[in-house]
DNA sequence: AAGAGGACCAACCGCTCAATT
DNA sequence: GAATTGAGCGGTTGGTCCTCT
């Protein structure tokens, strides 16, 4: 015999999360951790799947997660690591530790696809007279289109050779892009600026927006927090700031995930810019056990390709001297 | 102003592989 | 080792919002 269901498959809630639900599996994974998400539907009374809960933390209700505007460096990884790793959109969230891959994958529908079929359909005049090949990339295909189906096996290397060369010398100027964002020193929340183009709130600003009713319910607010909040911060920070306190406590008492002196205090502040990209947020340390990296250190261990992005930034690399054979199994 | 069509995105579905019993 | 589930992944769908006519 296996393991027992995962939950009943009768009476299970489905479509749009509410608020109250949100707080509830929030609230339980901050006190529990995440993981383990057949119990959370009964030990949180939740009338949903534990897979629907573990898409609702991983794909929104994460800290950590940016939402809104793709920047220009994002939407560049994205084409180049589609172009590379096709469409492996956890990989190449991977890669992109604010977003989830969920969200690269809708980007990717919504918006690239169809920028890369115009600037195709664009460059597919320039082809009949400069054999430009920029087709197959669009659809993540990485064999040959059928257009070049009459090239020679040494033509179509070449090409190959060429196309993973460009690809590589966007990909290590995204990296390294990326990199000086990341890498930025910490700011101190309160010098931080909000420079969000987000046209939704983001999923710390719904739960902040219920937790005055969720604090009414709770008798922790403490008193000590609020003596320090001053009159200038918002009505969310405010609430943000009661709401986090005893849950990072929590975290840190029951995991011992909290390493450092964080700043406390600023974590869902800074949660709830919607702009966490301004630095490496706390909360990744706070949930490092997740599948979700930090960048700095949390990277996963270092592929073949991220070897051969990082060790070889001249891009001059064993791999442009790879036969289409030996590359072919990387990609 | 209204409705039709498109764009967007959260959530679901179905599959695979690893883990568990 | 077989049976079964959990977790994770990519594809797809359906609801909501936006834009155009």
């Amino acid at each position: 015999m296996g393991r027992p269901p995962c939950c009943e498959k009768i009476g299970v809630k489905k479509g749009p999360w509410t608020p109250e639900e949100d707080i509830t599996l929030v609230s339980y994974i901050q006190q529990n951790g995440p993981g383990n998400w057949r119990s959370v539907p009964t030990n949180t009374g939740l009338l949903r799947c534990s897979k629907s809960c573990r898409l609702r933390w991983t794909n929104y209700l994460r800290p950590g997660i940016k939402r809104g505007n793709f920047t220009e460096q994002e939407e560049k990884m994205i084409i180049h690591l589609q172009a590379l790793l096709g469409n492996r959109w956890a990989a190449i969230a991977s890669y992109l530790p604010q977003r989830t891959d969920n969200d690269i994958k809708n980007y990717w529908n919504t918006h690239l696809k169809k920028k890369l079929n115009k600037l195709n359909d664009n460059s597919d005049h320039d082809e009949h007279h400069h054999h430009h090949r920029r087709q197959g990339y669009s659809k993540g295909c990485h064999s040959p289109s059928s257009s070049e189906t009459t090239m020679s096996k040494g033509q179509w290397e070449r090409r190959l050779q060429t196309d993973i060369h460009m690809a590589k010398q966007a990909l290590c100027e995204a990296l390294s892009l990326d990199n000086k964002t990341i890498n930025l020193p910490q700011i101190p929340p309160s010098k931080q600026t909000t420079t969000t183009t987000s046209t939704y709130a983001s999923s710390a600003e719904n739960i902040a927006r219920l937790l005055p009713n969720w604090m009414n319910s709770s008798k922790k607010s403490s008193q000590t927090s609020s003596e320090s909040v001053e009159t200038t911060q918002t009505q969310s920070s405010l609430i943000n700031h009661q709401f986090q306190s005893p849950l990072i406590d929590g975290y840190e008492n029951n995991n011992n995930l909290i390493h450092n002196n964080q700043n406390n205090m600023s974590y869902y502040s800074n949660y709830s810019n919607s702009d966490v990209s301004q630095s490496v947020s706390p909360e990744t340390s706070v949930f490092q056990d997740e599948s979700k990296p930090n960048m700095e250190d949390q990277m996963p261990p270092l592929s073949f390709l991220e070897k051969w992005l990082f060790d070889d930034p001249s891009g001059q690399g064993d791999l442009m001297n790879m036969s289409m054979e030996e590359s072919d199994g990387f990609f």
